[in-house]
DNA sequence: CGCTGGATTGACTCGGATCAAGTCGAGTGG
DNA sequence: CCACTCGACTTGATCCGAGTCAATCCAGCG
């Protein structure tokens, strides 16, 4: 008995059999929920804390000017709102991307978890950092990437962090997730992005299509991205590009 | 008995004349650090705590191209690697901008400080949200706004997270950090940095010269900025324009 | 008093946005 | 089975914001 959560965590700690147990109870009543509808929406009160077990969802804000930045994508496994509960409002919204499965725990009953399993309350924490490392390197490709290598380091860290949860067969993997989006997290054009992933595909680094991301020269990838794997503080088998 | 690590704290909940006390210990051997002295480097095993009590910091990393991102600034009040010290190694260095005064705090004693004192692990935990929702703006800011807002927005972030811990005398702050610092967070050039300053100076929005900010005009600059204040989790009092 | 690093200004270049047509594929309905 | 529609994607032409290169100014300091 397992789901893509308890996939996730066990990549951080040893989780105990009552641990897992406790988890897979906990996401045990999971909805299905269809794409492009807002989970939590910016200005809301904190409620339960979402995780995606199937699909993907991604952090966005819409600004004054009609403009949508995504600042992070969700994977299966991955949650929406940890702490966050314990502010005021949300600064952001979650939204699906395609259709999507989606457990929501009641905050108490994650309270609880934490404070009976040390091995759930270690693995969030280390999830909870990996989170915010992966948001600074997010500014450092803004801040000093090209285009080129902004899209390339964006495919590699989707593609590791898929690897490390399982959701990899090996060379690529699930993205159903539209270039406009992709485009969003990037800071970019949807004109562009498609001119810059011709250039990779061109250079027979990845293919992208229908859903589907497939990398063909994981070195060349790493290479033009000028990919640093430290900040997912995990040791991705086999990515030394060997 | 006071310093400005519980002036920060005590914005985010009430502590106890225990838990003040504790803090002021916990940073009294404080040490002067000279400028652009990396207090942590990039793969460093996580040591101590440091507190910045006065003078300013930033988190930064170097590219393979040697360009340098900033991530972070970290003014009098902030720390530097809370959490970041369950991980195995740390994703970024650490550099002052300026002479500091910084605490190091045991990371034992920060441990016991968190179990023994609600108010203190409440405040830190609110203090590592806010940070991380600041991250997120950052990436809102580099993906989606022009350098003229970049600009007015960093300086606008700057002023009222200075104005919530008591470092503002009302019409500005102490800023004592260069132009290409300041350019490297916003992942532009120093030149280019100069000439939108001069924009904003010119606009009679805010002057920055010698180490000192000064705010002339404030809703002129939140609305150049596009600045939404919900990141910051906190009451600015007077920064609704008024 | 000259050195040094930050700040400013000008001239030129280029990466990526914008605007504008298409093309392609999945549904949908007749 | 085909026509129609709608969104995602692609490609081309043009424009502009910001980078680059370079000269100069300025203040602090040994």
């Amino acid at each position: 008995m397992t789901n893509q959560l308890v996939r996730k965590l066990s990549g951080f700690t040893d989780l105990s059999e009552a641990e897992v147990a406790a988890l897979c109870h906990a996401t045990g009543r999971a909805r299905e929920i269809r794409a492009r509808h807002d989970i939590i929406r910016e200005g809301d009160k904190p409620g339960p804390v979402f995780v995606v077990l199937e699909g993907w969802a991604f952090r966005y804000k819409i600004l004054a000017d009609g403009n949508r930045q995504i600042m992070a994508f969700l994977m299966p496994g991955d949650c929406s709102n940890l702490n966050i509960g314990m502010l005021d409002e949300m600064d952001h919204s979650v939204q699906t991307a395609c259709r999507a499965r989606v457990a929501a725990i009641p905050r108490a009953e994650i309270t609880a978890l934490v404070a009976d399993h040390p091995g759930i309350a270690r693995a969030l924490s280390l999830a909870q950092l990996t989170d915010e490392a992966t948001l600074r390197a997010w500014i450092i490709c803004m801040g000093r990437r090209s285009t080129l290598a902004r899209v390339a380091h964006l495919l590699c860290e989707l593609y590791l962090r898929a690897r490390l949860t399982g959701l990899s067969d090996g060379h690529g993997l699930e993205l159903p997730v539209s270039q406009i989006v992709l485009a969003d997290s990037l800071g970019m054009t949807p004109v562009h992005f498609s001119r810059v992933l011709r250039k990779l595909r061109d250079a027979k680094v990845v293919t992208l299509t229908r859903g589907s991301l497939t990398i063909l020269d994981l070195e060349g990838l790493i290479d033009i991205a000028g990919f640093d794997q430290n900040y997912l503080h995990r040791v991705v088998p086999g990515s030394d590009g060997s």
